[in-house]
DNA sequence: GCTCTATTTATGCAAGCGTATAAATACTCC
DNA sequence: GGAGTATTTATACGCTTGCATAAATAGAGC
């Protein structure tokens, strides 16, 4: 040991799915604190307490680490819609009413994600992998939620036939994203449940249908 | 004359609305070619066929020209979907059915549009006063929708009170929101004029009433 | 046509950006 | 416990950015 005042900083190696994630999580969260032009490299790698040098080691170049957090976040929301279905999977109907209030509620409406979200769209029109990311992610939600309409429409012995849900699908998915896009932004001149309410009420007068399950099951 | 090869730029002196109206052009330029990232301050000046140093004469920040570059195109498709209105303003219901097939069709209904809407959107969770310019903006398109519903349903002879129409507005504002978006987004794998008339549909399903004016004008 | 000033150009600066690369170090394996 | 390697740090480079400021000039008013 010499008189070097400076020490190098101690670290710990970690797996590389960790890392990844762990940068991913301070992309996000520089993402929410002060938008996507906060996020800098070295802003990140301050967050994840990892010098920036290292952010280079997994992910060659810095678009890919946006491209990488926005696919969690959306990813991230699916899941969480997808979680409502499975605590009430057992009508139709209900199904469908659990995934629009899911995605009507916390924690998916949230300043945080439109924040995210719409700052990746920004980016969408000039980057084409992102455009593709997004169309994926665009094209998986309206499919799920096809399927949700198919079933509930069935069940309520209502016509279904794809011409029909096709419509339907596009219609809620527009009412969905409507809704929590006007959550996001000003969530505080809605009364509580007010959003979810109203798309639950919306979507039953497109379908034509209640979505209340009749049986009385959970 | 001496043997100074580089020339000053020659220049015209412009009125002030002209100058801010072609660099808030300019600005839009930029943002519809490359985002946001895009509409850097030399890049602008360089459209506009000006030196960088003149936009800091009419607009003290670079921020400032951005909000300004937003309001202008909140102003604009507020004018457009206005002057649809103009043109159908005889029966109640005809003037909905306009309102809501020109915010869903172009020139509205557009990627650039989009790109500039979702840039400005990130930011407004980071800039208190890009989030009341926005929160503005929301709230005046709401209330000429409520207004223009509320007519409707009394020209349909359905119950109008406010406490009706605002959760009308809510809505239909949603699917008009959520429809533009995903116009905008992926506006190739919809037919022409599918989404307007989804819109419309669904819209005459939340309302109970039909668009269409029964006297059968315009 | 001269003067005066508002407008515009030109130049520069300090900060921050993403990326490259070499050195250091924590952990693995024998 | 020593060697080897994958991981991490440290440093620096070249560029771009927004902003500041001084010099130049177009056009209005007399």
């Amino acid at each position: 040991m010499n008189a070097e005042i400076a020490t190098r900083k101690s670290f710990r190696r970690e797996g590389e799915d960790k890392r990844r994630e762990d940068l991913i999580a301070a992309t996000l969260a520089c993402v929410a604190e002060r938008g996507l032009a906060g996020a800098t490299v070295r802003e990140i790698a301050q967050r994840a307490d990892v010098t920036a040098g290292l952010i280079r080691y997994y992910f060659p170049t810095k678009d890919e680490l946006i491209g990488a957090a926005y696919r969690a976040v959306m990813q991230r929301m699916t899941v969480q819609a997808s979680d409502a279905l499975k605590s009430a999977n057992d009508d139709p109907r209900a199904r469908l009413y659990a995934f629009v209030t899911a995605n009507l509620g916390q924690p998916i409406m949230d300043p945080h994600n439109l924040s995210l979200w719409a700052g990746f769209i920004a980016l969408v029109h000039a980057d084409p992998a992102m455009a593709a990311a997004h169309r994926d992610g665009y094209l998986g939600f309206r499919d799920e939620l096809e399927i949700l309409i198919r079933d509930a429409l069935r069940s309520a012995g209502a016509p279904a036939e794809p011409r029909h849900t096709r419509r339907h699908a596009i219609a809620i998915n527009a009412i969905i994203d409507g809704l929590w896009l006007e959550g996001c932004l000003a969530g505080d001149i809605f009364s509580d449940g007010e959003l979810a309410e109203t798309g639950i009420t919306s979507i039953e007068a497109v379908l034509g249908i209640s979505l209340k399950a009749e049986g009385g099951a959970t």
